[in-house]
DNA sequence: GGCGAACTTTGCGTTTGCTCAAACTTCCGG
DNA sequence: CCGGAAGTTTGAGCAAACGCAAAGTTCGCC
């Protein structure tokens, strides 16, 4: 398989490399292409590779005994996921599914020691990028366990913008695919409840929505709403 | 300060330390006490200092804009907490609040590079430590977007009793002081509701509870609480 | 030993958001 | 172009839990 130097430079875990060392990097990969609801790795299953996605989305998510699922991260381009062994963990501790079509390079995992004892940095910026999935985990914790519904739905939209958004004439529209299945999924609510949101914002001017697609045309009115009190 | 070396032999990330290194190590240290209610170090504040806890219990709580806070998680003797350097942060992500008594040593933020570089082990037994917390963030999270008030509760009260349980004629106790509003703050509820339910496992023969104390007298009963249509 | 602060209990009215139910729309594959 | 699957909307009734309020209890301190 050919693969250009040019995916990885730039890239955090990588900035710091010369053209011979990702080279190398790049030679130890496999490219694979995942179609929208593909599962790349499934929750307590042996971590074997650690992954880094290159173009698309994925959702993060945990399954309940009796078969509820959340959704617990959203992994955007460039970053670096499945990265269990850098947590001491023998498997994945959630499942990773595409929310739209992605392509994604893949490693052993047994050469993830190899990367952070070799080359300067990758260690380095891989627990950074840790360091600010566990601050984002604590925020929407502390977001579902003080806020109203109302106010995490609004919370959760803005921060899809902010992640992935692409300004269009009519507003800030969400780059990937998006149910409101998957916003309940996000918020600990119903996808009902979720609906009747969306109605009422799009009467109201603030969002315009079809299926799957989400564009916020005021986000400030949600900004507002995403406040208690506001 | 006199500290004895068998304060941290046996504790994980010092456990394949020689007595030399350990010694070397606790000289490097500041051993402090803190009361009841005491703030060891604050959410945004430079992270100047990591801790090692000898004694008592903690709670790591973040506080929304509008007064609002959350327990997101305990810290138990022998854990190391604060350690913001690990995650590549330069301020504390969140407030630790002594829960009982307590005895912490503490060293200059500076020394956690050198004691990676420098101690074989130290490294991965933090990161061991760090991925089992993102582990229960996650699983706390889900539990609040999945599970009703009633069963998060008993979840948190059994957790609670792994964690710290002493047993009694009576039952398990849990072994740190906790209020209603305390066990509310865990689980995104009010105090009012955790009254209602404490009191009402009382008549049922589960728990038996005082000011600050609860024994948990069932734990199986619990646990089944602690379970959808358990 | 009495006062005040901290903690707990309980009641009541209200509301949020869930469950259940059914119809509608969009999309894709055959 | 038709049929079914996937996703969305809306309604109605209901229950869980909150907000507010007020009183009771325990504890530590002066």
């Amino acid at each position: 398989m050919k693969l250009d130097t040019s995916l990885l430079t730039g890239l955090p875990p990588f900035s710091r490399l010369d053209r011979e060392q990702i080279r190398q990097i790049l030679d130890d990969a496999t490219s694979r292409r995942y179609e929208e609801g593909a599962t790349i790795f499934q929750e307590g299953h042996d971590a074997e590779r650690f992954y880094l996605l290159l173009d698309g989305y994925l959702r993060v998510i945990r399954t309940t005994p009796d078969g509820e699922q959340i959704i617990v991260l959203h992994i955007s381009p460039g970053q670096l996921f499945g990265i269990a062994k850098a947590l001491q963990r023998s498997t994945y501790p959630a499942t990773a599914v595409a929310a739209a079509e992605s392509i994604a390079l893949s490693w052993p995992m047994r050469l993830w020691e190899s990367y952070v004892a070799q080359y300067e940095g990758f260690a380095t910026e891989s627990y950074k990028t840790l360091g600010q999935r566990l601050g984002e985990i604590q925020t929407t914790l502390t977001e579902m366990a003080t806020q109203a519904v109302e106010q995490r739905v609004a919370a959760v939209l803005l921060r899809m913008t902010n992640q992935s958004g692409q300004k269009t004439e009519e507003g800030i529209e969400i780059g990937f695919p998006v149910t409101r299945h998957n916003i309940s999924d996000m918020t600990g609510t119903t996808l009902h409840t979720v609906s009747r949101l969306l109605s009422a914002w799009e009467k109201d001017g603030i969002v315009r929505s079809s299926r799957k697609h989400i564009v916020v045309t005021d986000p400030h009115a949600l900004m507002l709403l995403s406040r208690p009190k506001g």
